[in-house]
DNA sequence: TTAAGTATTGCAAAATACTTGCAGGAAGTA
DNA sequence: TACTTCCTGCAAGTATTTTGCAATACTTAA
């Protein structure tokens, strides 16, 4: 049956908190654990932190959703379907760009035939300097 | 001086927890810090977690050590001379792989030329499936 | 060699981030 | 509707890292 709502053809109840989990994680683009609950908590005050804990755990146990390490400790989570990019996070300033995944097509092809080594290059950020402050830092020297 | 010890030319004071931590995380090759404070501890069994922590910090900002993120929450230290690979981590079995990093020299031109993104690419693990977990996983399809 | 100044250490407590046990309540099923 | 089981909220627990503070050890300079 087409109608199927998305959860119940994973066999995942369908539950107001998921729900809001799910929609959190598709509007934020990527964001922290405590970021999706802080976004559910604006339309459903009473959200524990625990349960946005297990929900993402649920939901990317099914494939709805997916992490990334972007830096520190913290995983944050992404749309499956929205996981189409590298994050090119700054050392110096933070900030988290984007670059299509084909930017990364050589080294995967590389690493695969040399090493055999499949990889998934959305999981890790990609760490550097952006160009910004790879320039100040140019103009520094 | 050329005689000077290496901590005092980075303006470091020498004691026995700095240089114990320093040769630890030598001949570690990369450690967390728990692992840097069970090695020291084999000499020195007195020596505190959070002086393990600080002196990691410290070595870090003069250069001396550098950390990655390999996955989960953990940094691991690695010497700084030695910091002249790929992590390839399997998400299967954890195993942590090497490369070198000119299999990556494509890749950090392509975001430089592309997006003036200066990459460094030893500061987070290279994720995916190691050869083996990938024959395992073909093999069951 | 000694004294003074300050970086460094150990300890205990705190902060952070995430996990778990449990009992009540809600979703799905017949 | 009644039943079964999953899910939620709450509180406590765990793991990891950080911090304040007083005591101690390293360096420098006299």
């Amino acid at each position: 049956m087409a109608s199927k709502h998305e959860l119940h053809q994973k066999g995942l109840r369908l539950t107001p908190q998921r729900e809001l989990v799910l929609a959190a994680v598709r509007s934020l683009g990527h964001a922290t654990p405590e970021e999706v609950a802080e976004k559910v908590r604006a339309t459903h005050p009473g959200i524990n932190l625990s349960t946005v804990y297990r929900n993402l755990e649920t939901l990317e146990n099914v494939g709805l959703v997916l992490h990334t390490h972007l830096g520190h400790g913290g995983a944050t989570y992404h749309a499956a379907e929205e996981l189409t990019h590298l994050h090119l996070v700054c050392s110096d300033c933070g900030q988290i760009g984007d670059a299509p995944i084909e930017a990364a097509a050589n080294f995967v092809n590389t690493l695969s035939d040399d090493y055999g080594f499949k990889t998934d290059v959305t999981h890790f950020a990609i760490y550097g300097l952006c160009a910004k402050c790879a320039a100040v830092a140019d103009s520094r020297k």
